[in-house]
DNA sequence: ACCTGAACACCGTTCAAGT
DNA sequence: ACCTGAACACCGTTCAAGT
C-alpha cells in the first residue's frame, strides 16, 4: 500500500513476460527467483503457486521464443526453404536476445504450444518440399535437433562472454592457448581463418548444410 | 592416518580422472566439489589449488572426451567420411557415458589439446575429401558446431530422464501434453512417427545431413 | 486464494590456519 | 607446498503464517 511498485496480479503469462524481460535486460546474469521477484514486485517464492519449479518456468519461457520464431517462419515469403530458414534465423536472433533462457534450450523436449507450432511448421514446409515417410521424419529430426541445440550453444556464448555481443559475432574459437601448433599442421595452416569464425558463422554453416541435404533429399524423391 | 582412504596426491590429471569416473558412475547427479572430494578422499576445496574454478575443471574433463573421440576417428578405417562419422558417434557414446560433463559442452569453446586434436582431424579429413578455402572452413564450422552442441543435447536428455538410458534411446518428444492437435494437422498425421524418434535418431539424422552436404560440396569442387 | 517470510539443504568460492 | 575447515554469499524449495 502506498508505494507505486510494479506489483501486478500474477499468472503464468505475466511471469513468463517477466522472465523474458529480465533475460533481455540482464543478458549475462542467470535468472533467479529472487531477481525475478524483485522485477515483478513480488516475493521470490510467489512463483511456486504458478509453476511447479524453475524448470517448468524455463520451459514455458523457451516455448514462447520457439513459438515466436515459428510464427515468423510461417509468415515469411518465398518457398519452403526460405520459410524454414526464417524460422531458424529468427530463433537465433531471439536466442541472442534472451541468452539466459535460450541457453537452457538443449535441456528441453517439446511440451508447449510453441514447440508444437514449430513442429507443425517444419513438417508442413517439408511436405510442401515433396518429402514424405521416413525421409520426411529424418529431415524433421535433423532440423528440429539443430534448432534446439545450436540455438542454445549460440546463447551460451552470448551469456558467457563479457560485453555480450548480441549479433552472434563472438569468435567461435577464442584461442588455442599456449599449445604448440606444430603437431597440428592443418590447424596451423588455417589458424587465421579459424579464429575469424564467429558463432553466427557456425550457425549459418549448419543451417546451409542441413537445408542443402534436405533439398537434395526432396529432389531425389 | 591409519584408514585406507582413496587419498592420492592430487594433480590435474587425477582430478579429471575423478570427474570422469564420477560422471560415469552417477550419471544423473550433478558434479559437485563435495562429491568429487569425497570420491578422491580429499576436502571439497582442495581442487582450487589445481583449477581456477569449476568451469576450468569442466573444460578440462570435456577436452578429454573430445580428444578421445578424435583419436577414435583418426584410427578408423575407410575414407574421410567414415573417419568423421566415427569421431562424431564416438563423441555421442562418450557423451552418453558421461552425461553430467558432456551436457556442459555447449558452453565451451576450444581451448585444450583434445579440442585441437579434433579440429586437426576434421580439417585433415575434409582436405582429403578435396575441400579447400572457404568451402573447407564452412564444412569445418558445420561439423564442429554440430559435435559440441548436439553431443551436449544428447547428454542433457540422458541426465534429465530417470532410469538414464545410456544408448540414446530416450524419446525426443515426450508428449504433446493435453494440447488438442486438431490445429496442427501435420503433427497429428505424423504423431506416431514423431513419438518414435529417439535422441540418437536425431543425432544420426544430423550427422547424415551434414556429411551429405559436405560430400556434395566436395564433389562439386 | 494468493502471497510472505522464515527455514532448510544445498551450492561455489575465499582465506586463514594447519602440516 | 599442499590440504583443511570455517565462513560467506548465494541458490531452489518447502511450509506455516498472514491477508
Amino acid at each position: 500500500m502506498g508505494d507505486s511498485s510494479k506489483r501486478v496480479r500474477l499468472d503464468q503469462r505475466v511471469i513468463v513476460d517477466g522472465v523474458l524481460e529480465l533475460s533481455r535486460t540482464e543478458p549475462t546474469s542467470r535468472i533467479t527467483f529472487k531477481r525475478l521477484g524483485a522485477a515483478l514486485g513480488v516475493d521470490a517464492t510467489a512463483m511456486y503457486r504458478h509453476f511447479r519449479n524453475k524448470d517448468e518456468l524455463t520451459r514455458a519461457a523457451l516455448d514462447r521464443l520457439i513459438g515466436a520464431a515459428a510464427e515468423a517462419g510461417r509468415e515469411a515469403p518465398g518457398n519452403w526453404r526460405s520459410r524454414i530458414e526464417t524460422f531458424l534465423f529468427r530463433l537465433a536472433e531471439l536466442s541472442l536476445e534472451h541468452p539466459s533462457i535460450a541457453s537452457e534450450g538443449a535441456v528441453i523436449d517439446a511440451a508447449g504450444i510453441g514447440d508444437i507450432a514449430a513442429d507443425e511448421l517444419i513438417l508442413e514446409q517439408l511436405t510442401e518440399a515433396g518429402l514424405a515417410g521416413d525421409a520426411l521424419i529424418r529431415a524433421y529430426a535433423a532440423i528440429s535437433g539443430f534448432s534446439l541445440s545450436q540455438g542454445a550453444a549460440l546463447a551460451q556464448e552470448a551469456m558467457t562472454v563479457e560485453g555480450a555481443a548480441r549479433d552472434g559475432s563472438i569468435p567461435w574459437i577464442g584461442s588455442y592457448g599456449v599449445t604448440n601448433l606444430a603437431e597440428y599442421p592443418h590447424v596451423y595452416a588455417h589458424r587465421d581463418a579459424l579464429f575469424a569464425i564467429s558463432g553466427m558463422d557456425v550457425y549459418r554453416a549448419g543451417v546451409a548444410a542441413i537445408l542443402d541435404a534436405t533439398e537434395r533429399a526432396a529432389d531425389g524423391s
